[in-house]
DNA sequence: ATCTATTCATAATT
DNA sequence: TAATTATGAATAGAT
């Protein structure tokens, strides 16, 4: 909303949504608390990222202003009245189960001759949508791995450097104070010997 | 936020209170609707004003959101084992359900940050198994209906034909037998819009 | 409900 | 990642 007039539809470039969300989170849950200060409404603001980070405001409960939220909803089938409990959540609850199980089979590619051709493109954009969202899930944490790694072994190509100035300046003072330099060297070997166990533990995250 | 900058604090005056919250209400939901689109995010937005009335907004379905937020709050909580007796059924059964619904979920490309970099391989070559059936059955029931096309085509043509040729026979006979001949092409024009329907019928599944 | 002066939110930039 | 700034958007008060 400055510099340019903005255009409502999804940002494709991922670092600029990615800070695109966070300032307009930030400025929605501010506009939803001031309404409900200043007009004394009860709110209850959801917001799952695209990557699945939860962030929500409330006025009150999130849970209470859900709570309120279902039962005037649940008002208007709540006629039936008493028996069910018991009864008809575990039923409910069964035929939700099922419809996700064949929700599954379908994302799996099974069960397709169940739908029509409409659905199967349903299907197929949300199979798109997702695989895309993974892919760049793993593009992201490989990047990160790589350059952990790239530290990681920039550190240790210093650390050698500087055992290896040690072992030269021993080598040039040898022969006299045996004893003592003996001493010094098994120390620093044992440091720099704990430091490779290090960075193979931190190769470990790449098993393939 | 003009003519005077607003403290926030409940508004005194009742008609003045109305006012702003049907404004500021709308310019929360529009905020709302706008970051779910730039950032592909899934928001769920419940307002009750101070007189009771509700106004929402979601950008899939408000009992969606929620079920999505109960569900990441239950996982938290799942250790308690004891007293199920009555109650063990229906705790495995949200067990299944939520179960299914956090893989519903990775398909979907959402919450993958639970996921480590094995999981996430090994979600994408799922989801690259099912989007390559879906694509498959999809591309198999488009051929299905060409070649029906093709072959109705096929026939139509050849009744056209037919009915080309009665015609002409007809002009050739046309003054004598006049009444005869006509109740004939009567007949034959009724069969041939009739297999025209049909054929129309046959095109729909191509709502694009 | 509509208008407008003003504050606020934020896209681009650093 | 965190500030800064120029400008578009929201809105308090007036009509």
């Amino acid at each position: 909303m400055t510099r340019k007039r903005t255009e409502i539809k999804k940002i494709d470039n991922l670092s600029a949504r990615q800070v695109t969300f966070t300032k307009r989170r930030r400025g929605l849950i501010k506009k939803a608390h001031q309404l409900s200060t200043l007009c004394d409404a009860e709110i209850a603001l959801i917001i799952f990222s695209s990557t699945g980070k939860l962030f929500e405001f409330s006025s009150s409960s999130t849970e209470q202003v859900i709570e309120r939220h279902i039962n005037l909803h649940s008002e208007k089938s709540l006629n039936p009245s008493a028996q069910q409990q018991v009864d008809d959540i575990p039923c409910a609850l069964r035929k939700d189960l099922s419809d996700r199980a064949r929700e599954l089979r379908h994302l799996r590619g099974e069960d397709l001759h169940e739908l029509n051709l409409d659905q199967l493109n349903q299907l197929e954009k949300s199979l798109e949508a997702g695989l895309l969202r993974v892919s760049e899930t793993k593009a992201g944490r490989i990047m990160n791995e790589i350059s952990a790694l790239k530290k990681k072994g920039a550190q240790l190509l210093e650390e050698n450097k500087h055992m290896k100035m040690m072992v030269k300046m021993q080598e040039a003072t040898r022969v006299p104070r045996n004893n003592h330099l003996s001493g010094d060297y098994d120390h620093s070997s044992a440091y720099s010997s704990s430091n490779f166990d290090t960075s193979l533990k931190l190769g470990l995250p790449f098993p393939q």
